[in-house]
DNA sequence: AGCACGCCGACT
DNA sequence: GTCGGCGTGCTC
């Protein structure tokens, strides 16, 4: 039996199955899917199974044999590693980053060289057992193995005596790869075998040893055993009392694999299903027929904030499971708060399985093996939970589908909402895209169905029905459903119980300004957060500092400090009085006189929400000021400590970058402030408008959710862009006609899709001439094709441009440059660009630059 | 990505 | 005359 087996070596040369003999011992061990140790090229190293087959591709000579199976079931199933490979290629990245992808960190071995005697050639040996050998005696202590790490360090003066006895056979060598799980082991109390002899030494036992008869009649109770610590809690003794009735053999103590759940001893309220209003039950019904149907669907579920999405999400999933199918949710990691999970948990207790970056390897490992166990129905997780080993997907939701984080930026630069729309179609499930705000790709997608069309039309006037019937006529738009039948809207206009969307004031900080007021906030708002102090509400400040972080400029001589890896500014952290730079984490002491012309003139610039915590503590004493930004929710568990605070009205006004704009839902919210609407409409990005009026959108929705009614403040210097005045309004259907004609005239997505091509090296001259045949490479290419914009006759066509530097023109003390590749229409854009690569490095035998590949990237700051 | 194999300089 | 520098090229 020969395995096909992609080697975890992450390089264009390797990417590509290399065959292995199956060991007899192995057979019917070894499954497609299985993570196995194989030699490769003089070291062991970890790979996957993606095949077998009868006879191999090469000569017999050249084959090795599968060294070691890392799991005894397979982390793998068959349809995750098609998934991979659509992967793979959609976004070209190598197969094995793919797959690593999906599995646990914790299972992503770490190959360790351990060395044992040869017992029977030693004893043949005795004179080599003396002083010089102390090496041999230290294996030989240690039970006949040794990590050769071990032994290398132990005995650095020897390596030369340890080679020579490996290499004639004295020493074995065994090369084996570790999980980097250090699977953690308790010490557990099994309840007495024997219960009726435990009954009877209850009575034996010494008057005086209560204690032991207290735990002993504790364990009697207990059908499952139980952690010691636990039984020592329970009990009120001592560990060693425990121990005396396991060394009288009444019960017994073990080292037991610990699960752990890191919502063990929480309880969750268990919630029902709620009677759904009219608009819900018209989504519920349409979701809950297309999973009857078994036919892969995608909806692009429009629900304004409030409008009871989440109800809806549920109850579709209680449908999907009664069919004995299971569901993933994808909820954005931001917005992955304890009341998120709550509700989940609530109402499907312990069928959920919960996926965040917060959680340790090893508890990732647990709610990972907890769906693969088939112990777990739901997952609800953050982008990556779209790979759970679920066998039979009914439902896939994917909640505020506009935000950014559901692209990777790292490899593989997958986006969630892509991969979620394929797996759906392996498993003929159905995809919910949730969002007040959609995303243009998908809003413009769905256009092109019938229906959607008829109401853009209707919301917008002729303008957008003229767009959107100009995205539809260009067939793939830059959405996954592209391919398939595009996304059928499902709209829910309004709030659930009929409460109004939360009063919308906009304030010109110039007017402000002109009237004298040179503070970061405006009089309407002074006196709005004045009035809830007063009225022992609560408010939410969001301070959008996206791009606008705080810089160190000299008004002297205008020296801004840069980071000397990465060309770009650092950023002042006032708690550690540090510079820092956000994008390899150098960091150095703020200066307190500027390093270039020695002025003390020195300022550091820019609003932090640190600077607007001092403002408020200077206007509002007494105020109880609850600051969420990356440096005080870092810690883990942190972001639940500060809401927690929050929800329990610790705190007067919760005040945070983005953070706190996504679904938070706290009933004494009654104000919600916005400090600059347009910190983020300026940046270089074409999508700043999309995420502005997002942004603006979402934290609206934060107010007056509940009983009291809610008021909004957006302080701006843009009051009269589309953006804003549509915020303002709530009128997601303006915001998009507006941004749609000028996507269009722009020709950015959805009007056609960007790959972002960025190389990178040391050297300058290098890099610029590598940038530079590429994209003649390219432009070649897609001439010969006829794919040059100018002969682009039906829409069809490839821009190349560039090679200009990036955004950030050196990083980590590489320079950077960038290619950007924009296109419309039925195009293997990342095949052209694969060939493209291939040839460059053919060309000129392997430039040792590093070149990147986004496919619809997301930010292309 | 690593590691081996291979061809040219500074040492015993 | 040998050790070792790190430039190409392969890994089942």
């Amino acid at each position: 039996m020969i395995a096909k087996v992609i080697v975890d070596v992450p390089s264009r040369g390797t990417d590509r199955p290399f065959d292995y003999e199956v060991p007899d011992k192995l057979a019917g061990w070894v499954e497609v899917g299985s993570r196995v140790g194989v030699p490769f090229g003089g070291r062991v190293v970890q790979g996957f199974v993606i095949g077998l087959a009868e006879f191999a591709d090469v000569d017999r000579a050249k084959l090795k044999a599968i060294s070691e199976l890392l799991d005894h079931n397979p982390p793998l199933s068959p349809d995750l590693i098609e998934l991979a490979q659509w992967i793979s290629e959609k976004y070209c990245c190598t197969l094995t980053t793919a797959l690593q992808a999906m599995i646990p960190a914790a299972l992503k071995g770490k190959a360790e060289t351990y060395v044992s005697l040869a017992e029977e050639e030693w004893s043949e040996a005795p004179s080599l057992l003396s002083e010089e050998n102390e090496w041999v005696d230290y294996i030989r202590r240690s039970g006949g193995t040794v990590k050769l790490a071990a032994l290398q360090e132990r005995y650095p003066s020897e390596a030369s005596a340890v080679k020579a006895a490996i290499s004639d056979g004295r020493l074995l060598e065994r090369v084996s790869i570790r999980d980097r799980l250090a699977v953690r082991k308790v010490l557990t109390v099994y309840p007495p075998s024997d219960p009726a002899a435990a009954h009877e030494a209850l009575v034996l036992l010494p008057a005086r040893a209560a204690k032991q008869r207290e735990v002993l009649r504790f364990m009697l109770e207990q059908d499952e055993p139980l952690p010691l610590q636990r039984v020592v809690e329970e009990a009120g003794t001592t560990a060693s009392t425990v121990r005396a009735l396991a060394d009288k053999g009444l019960i017994t103590i073990r080292e037991a694999e610990f699960n752990r759940d890191p919502y063990a001893g929480r309880s969750f309220q268990q919630t029902t299903a709620m009677s759904l209003t009219e608009e819900q039950t018209a989504v519920y019904d349409e979701i809950s027929s297309a999973i009857d149907s078994g036919d892969s669907r995608v909806f692009l579920l429009h629900g304004v904030t409030g409008s009871g999405k989440t109800e809806v999400y549920l109850q579709s999933i209680q449908h999907c499971l009664q069919y004995g199918r299971q569901a993933i949710v994808l909820v954005p990691e931001i917005a992955l708060t304890p009341q998120m999970v709550e509700r989940f948990k609530g109402r499907f207790g312990d069928a959920v399985a919960v996926l965040h970056s917060r959680l340790s390897n090893g508890e990732r490992y647990d709610e990972w093996r907890k769906i693969r166990e088939r112990r777990a129905q739901v997952a609800v997780g953050a982008r990556s939970a779209i790979f759970a080993p679920f066998e039979r997907l009914g439902l896939i939701i994917i909640d505020e589908e506009h935000e950014s984080s559901y692209k990777q930026e790292e490899s593989p630069k997958y986006h969630a909402r892509d991969v979620a729309v394929r797996r759906a179609r392996q498993h003929g499930a159905v995809v919910v895209l949730g969002s007040a705000t959609p995303s243009l790709e998908s809003y413009a997608a769905a256009a092109r169905s019938g229906v959607a069309v008829e109401r853009l039309a209707q919301d917008a006037g002729s303008t957008s029905s003229d767009a959107a019937s100009r995205t539809g006529a260009n067939s793939p738009s830059g959405h996954p459903a592209a391919s398939g039948k595009p996304p059928a809207l499902l709209p829910m206009p309004n709030r659930v119980g009929g409460r109004p969307l939360p009063k919308v004031q906009l304030v010109d900080m110039r007017s402000e300004l002109k009237n004298g007021n040179r503070s970061m906030f405006s009089r309407e708002l002074h006196e709005a957060l004045a009035l809830r102090l007063e009225r022992g509400q609560q408010s939410v400040l969001l301070l959008n500092r996206r791009g606008h972080s705080t810089f160190v400029m000299c008004r002297s001589c205008g020296y801004t400090a840069l980071c000397p890896h990465c060309d770009i500014s650092l950023t002042f952290h006032q708690k550690s009085r540090a510079l820092r730079c956000h994008y390899c984490g150098y960091a150095e002491l703020a200066p307190t006189q500027c390093p270039s012309c020695e002025s003390e003139h020195i300022r550091f610039f820019g609003t932090g929400t640190q600077r607007v915590e001092e403002e408020l503590s200077k206007l509002f004493p007494g105020i109880r000021v609850i600051r969420m930004d990356v440096d005080t929710t870092t810690e883990k568990g942190s972001h639940e400590k500060w809401l927690t605070m929050f929800g329990d009205r610790q705190g007067d006004v919760l005040l945070g970058t983005q953070m706190v704009a996504k679904g938070l839902d706290f009933p004494y919210v009654t104000l919600v402030g916005v400090i600059a609407a347009d910190t983020s409409l300026h940046l270089p990005d074409f999508r700043a408008a999309e995420k502005t009026f997002q942004l603006l959108t979402q934290v609206a929705g934060r107010a007056g959710r509940h009983e009291l009614a809610g008021e909004v403040i957006i302080q701006t210097y843009n009051p009269e862009h589309y953006a804003i005045a549509a915020a303002q309004q709530h009128d997601y259907a303006s915001f998009v006609a507006d941004e749609l004609k000028h996507r269009q005239v722009m020709s950015y997505p959805p009007y056609c899709r960007l790959i972002l091509i960025t190389l990178s090296h040391e050297a300058l001259p290098l890099l610029i001439a590598t940038g530079e045949k590429l994209a003649t490479l390219l432009r070649e290419a897609v001439a010969d094709m006829g794919l040059a914009s100018a002969a682009g006759a039906n829409g069809r066509f490839i821009d190349i441009l560039g090679p200009v530097a990036s955004p950030i023109p050196r990083m980590k003390d590489r320079y950077r440059f960038q290619c950007m590749l924009k296109y419309r229409g039925n195009i293997d854009a990342t095949g052209i660009l694969q060939d493209a690569i291939r040839m460059l490095s053919d060309r000129q035998g392997q430039p040792p630059v590093q070149i990147s590949v986004d496919v619809d990237p997301q930010v292309i700051l």
